[in-house]
DNA sequence: TTGAAAGCGGTACCAC
DNA sequence: GTGGTACCGCTTTCAA
């Protein structure tokens, strides 16, 4: 069924038949009322690719996606966020068009959306420094919402998690417990939130005085395996920490691996904050009575990013907007005191 | 840049232009080699609406997500299944189209997709005894292919692993360590994969002239919590297990928690196999010591999944293509004998 | 308030 | 080999 079709049985012209359905004033009720019904009875809806070719505007979102994501990291944000952002977009009457990229050829990837005309937006993962992405977009004039910041750059649209403030918490949390020596196990150097998560535990001590070891802080791969690792490594120093912040879910398993398999108890012996994005790991709450998390809804992160990027194209000379999230912090149960 | 405004540049009608970069033959070398350069030169890409529209053909395939898939089970499926059958279309020169909804309207998306026009062919997960989607598919003629199958049901294209050899070969492997009470923690059975690995499991046994002891096979929610729970429940029963199946790796980790509350060390006191469709957990190996992986990689699958789909939108009338992936025995070096 | 007709950016048939 | 032109399904100007 398509509009000709509608406006033959009805024995109206397209032009009424379309100008009813897109809620154009002019029209009589009468007619309009007509036109809906038949609409809804003969299960009409107007061919998207011809309205875009029409409109000049396609209606879809870009979500780039670097293979690369293959990795850990990337790996909550390709589910959740997404699943937070499209459905957004969904609200409003955009559709998500998922565009897979090499990691080398992510900046060729735009300018071919662009170039056939396939989104109105799009939304950038994990900026680097002096991104090239960001550089392209601009060039193109492509609405554009980057998710995370790169340190110091602020002059696009982003939203981000507060990750400063979630480790300031998540330190200050287990200092009033009484732990005076607290490590870190935190993600890879190079990605600006584990910079950000470093800075706050860095700054939660020494908001207390406590010197900086830098032998017990980590940042390497958030996987299971290196928090195992870390955490054997912790226990066997001389003079080992008896509490640690730790970046993910992933990391935490192993962290606790280590820790049962070195006969301590979580809560009593030693004691967890974990901060994670990806709420599924802990939707049932297991999680709560062993460790203390600190969590963001990376699905709300995607709910913003996607109402700025609607925003901004529907109004795109706008001053950058700039929304950070605050994360939340899960106090559980068990999770004691320093050990005296 | 567009046609009309290439073939300008060029001085030659747009129909040569457009059979010179589409492949036809009839264009003559010079004149293609011409095209291809200024075409390249000035980034010129084909408008996808405009050719969508004219051929009929929307180079898009669409992948309905039910939000229910905040549920965990779905969780893997989302992001490395939709990755691996994303990657597949690119090489074809088609979209993905991502589209949200809600559990109880996913059959109106599908209509609505295809009234809109916006998608060659969908895929559809986790299906169910008399899908109601399969059903309206079948009616729309819009081709599809489903990931996993309902039992019984064959009719239609579909992709699944062989979960009940993928079972039978994870129990077969403590039996022959000297396992005699093996338990089975397992998804909830109203899920056919679940079904499909009880029956695997069971078999196992059944060949060895081994019992189904009831109270030893558990099916419930995949998540840490309920694999800590049941755990400590088999090993409070009078005639313990010695060994576990598992069904994922949340499971698991709720099961090697338990363990190591009780005192009881994996691959000497206790073995476990897990199986899992996820990868990134296993990705570094670091389960591999303590378990023994059975998996199927889902992104596998979805790249199976999108090749099917692609050639039933070429060829739609062809009897059901059905592939059946095995799943791997991944064998780890601690996962012991059986306690004599 | 309604309708005819000209695009939007391609493809493909038909003639040359 | 190449070019003219109708058409894909919708929106939008212009006239009535």
């Amino acid at each position: 069924m398509n509009l000709k079709q509608l406006s033959n049985i009805l024995g109206i012209s397209q032009t009424t038949v379309s100008r009813a359905l897109n809620g154009y004033p002019e029209v009589s009720e009468k007619t309009r009322a007509l036109v809906l019904a038949a609409a809804k009875k003969h299960n009409y809806m107007p061919n998207t690719k011809a309205q875009a070719l029409a409109t000049g505007k396609s209606k879809m979102i870009g979500f780039v996606l670097p293979l690369s994501s293959q990795h850990e990291i990337l790996n909550p944000i390709f589910g959740d966020f997404l699943a937070g952002a499209a459905q957004t977009y969904k609200q409003e009457g955009y559709d998500t068009n998922l565009a897979l990229t090499d990691n080398e050829t992510q900046a060729e990837t735009y300018r071919d959306m662009h170039a056939k005309g396939s989104v109105d937006g799009v939304i950038v993962q994990a900026p680097r420094e002096n991104d090239e992405r960001v550089a392209i977009l601009k060039e193109l004039g492509l609405p554009f919402v980057v998710h995370g910041r790169a340190t110091g750059s602020n002059d696009y649209h982003y939203v981000d998690v507060n990750n400063t403030h979630a480790f300031i918490n998540a330190t200050n949390f287990l200092l009033d417990l009484g732990h005076k020596r607290i490590a870190l196990i935190n993600g890879n150097e190079e990605l600006d939130f584990a910079i950000r998560r470093n800075h706050g535990y860095t700054q939660a001590l020494k908001d207390r005085d406590i010197d900086i070891d830098h032998s017990i802080m980590f940042n390497s791969e958030m996987t299971e395996h290196f928090g195992y690792e870390t955490t054997l490594k912790l226990l066997a120093l001389e003079n080992p920490p008896t509490a640690a912040v730790v970046s993910s879910y992933a990391l935490a398993i192993g962290v606790r691996r280590a820790l049962g398999e070195s006969g301590l108890r979580i809560g009593k012996d030693f004691s967890v904050v974990i901060h994670d994005d990806d709420l599924s790991y802990l939707r049932n709450g297991e999680a709560q009575p062993v460790f203390t998390a600190t969590r963001s809804s990376i699905r709300h992160a995607g709910q913003l990013c996607a109402k700025v990027l609607l925003d901004v194209i529907k109004n795109p000379s706008q001053p950058p907007q700039q929304v950070i999230l605050e994360a939340q912090l899960i106090v559980g149960s068990s999770t004691g005191p320093a050990p005296t």
